[in-house]
DNA sequence: TCAGGAATGTTATGTTATAACATTTCACTC
DNA sequence: GAGTGAAATGTTATAACATAACATTCCTGA
């Protein structure tokens, strides 16, 4: 784990890390609370949702904001702000990260004089294994 | 009104489209339903979040899912995806609607292979005024 | 070993959104 | 102008998401 940058990758944050992980699609906090609890837990809401936010600041996690979801970061250690684009029939989520849109945006957003602090791009549509398998 | 396209601007989806006139920065489906029920009403959430379903497919209004919150639309009857520029400060919203963006943006969605439904594009930051006006 | 901050536990509550079913309203036809 | 069917609204309840506030435990380093 990349935590040598002195942060602590505790039981709980471990355990929340590997539940996101362990779902193919972007996972509400409760459901990752239902499943943490699954064999007799009794951790709380307020547990799952501080273990989120640090794995979100440790760039381990992203979350979705069109979906109050959280999916696990393709590429942890990197930049961070990615392109999500979610499949609406099967749920999956790839992660983009393309040099041209950011640039474009960037260059949208001081036209304007605006600075940037953080982006939301959420791309809703079919991925190709879907579109070849349903009408 | 633009709505001579055979949709109903009825009186409470009138009101909610007013309220979120009202507000400059964007506000949640609940702020609008207290404004409603301010002076004797008596609305249910149900009614507002009909409304505003009903406001977002016709195009008058966006909902910023960032922030659960709801903003009316800059450029009612056009094409509709934008990008919302939102001030961290004073909670503005610019709406942006910028072609190099969409192309960029395009061209890396569907050389993954996907298609495009809809797109949440939202850029927290400072506009100008803030920066200008605060340290 | 003990002091202080970080992490977690605990309880309660706030906020956002929808389900399900009943009733009313409206435009249209006869 | 009465009937009818779809659209809109009303109503009640609850689901789903998120945080506040304060107590306790745990880890680390002096």
């Amino acid at each position: 784990m990349c935590l040598t940058r002195k942060s602590r990758l505790t039981d709980i944050r471990k355990q929340v890390l590997k539940t996101v992980w362990s779902s193919h699609t972007p996972i509400g906090a409760y459901d990752i609370l239902s499943r943490l609890n699954a064999r007799g837990g009794k951790a709380a809401p307020m547990a799952v949702y501080r273990a989120l936010d640090f794995l979100m600041e440790n760039g381990l996690v992203h979350r979705i904001a069109s979906l109050n979801a959280f999916v696990g970061c393709a590429h942890p250690g990197e930049h961070h702000a990615g392109q999500f684009l979610i499949c609406r029939d099967c749920g999956n989520v790839a992660e983009l990260d393309n040099a041209d849109v950011k640039r474009a945006l960037a260059k949208a957003v001081t036209a304007r004089g605006f600075t940037i602090d953080s982006e939301v791009i959420e791309i809703s549509g079919r991925c190709p294994h879907c579109r070849e398998h349903t009408p």
